[in-house]
DNA sequence: ACGAGTTGCGTAACGGTATAACGTGTGCAA
DNA sequence: TTGCACACGTTATACCGTTACGCAACTCGT
């Protein structure tokens, strides 16, 4: 259907309604909090979002939060490194800051491999407060 | 209760029996699979395990695992520095490395800094594969 | 000894998260 | 035109976790 930017990639109608659902909130979203946003706009069932997650998960433009049970639009589509990717969730506001480094990608590497870990997925997300929320 | 040869915390009947539990299996398990487990012993409701689960998470005996929605027994009580130990989950068997290592914490904590994000708490799970997996 | 506060326990009901199992429609290639 | 792949829609169900209530036991200060 309409095609993304900055990858090129066709997306079909509920993954735009999702899409564009994450990317208008300015923080993370469950998928049920998806569905009520887009009863409007047709949605019906929890499957509906969650199979537009799945692929838009799989594209590279949104990341799941597993501490959160919670989805949110990827800042940098950019960037190749998706698996790696360090999420500080403020806990106050539910922001999310998204970072990749190089350095802790390098260090869990050496680390599997100490032990023989084959890595495949990494997931690091941090919990405290934003810069915002600690001067409020 | 009984006393925790580690820590010197006394544990519940039920802080016990999920203790047990965690202890005996060679892999991280749902709250619910638990609660399978010890129904034998008495035990009916999914609040009694979760609160028992509280506890434990809460005198560093057990770990959640976020990315599993599970818990699994500390494998090195002794050391301090919970709240910023990596997990490696293989994905085949289900089975978990635990593992503590300063430079992941210490690169953390730089980089929370970097942005202004008060560090509070940190969940690192890898997925992929151990060596024995690899091996079979 | 007594009452107040705290902690753990037990039960029922519920709400949030995610998937299974169907079947339908469309586009496209052999 | 038949078969395949893919997205879609609906219903039902499974799994994860909490709220709300009340009771029992154990402190601890008076």
């Amino acid at each position: 259907m309409t095609s993304h930017a900055q990858t090129g990639v066709d997306l079909t109608k509920n993954q735009t309604l999702v899409m564009g659902a994450l990317s208008n909130a300015d923080s993370p979203l469950s998928a049920y909090t998806i569905l009520d946003k887009l009863r409007d706009d047709g949605l019906r069932a929890p499957l509906q979002v969650y199979r537009a997650l799945d692929k838009l998960v799989e594209f590279g433009l949104v990341h799941r939060l597993e501490s959160l049970n919670a989805f949110v639009a990827c800042r940098h589509t950019a960037c190749g490194d998706h698996g790696q990717t360090v999420f500080m969730i403020c806990e106050p506001c539910g922001k999310t800051i998204e970072i990749t480094d190089k350095a802790i990608a390098k260090r869990l590497t050496t680390l599997a491999g100490d032990v023989g870990f084959a890595l495949r997925r990494a997931t690091i997300e941090l919990r405290g407060t934003c810069e915002t929320c600690q001067a409020a």
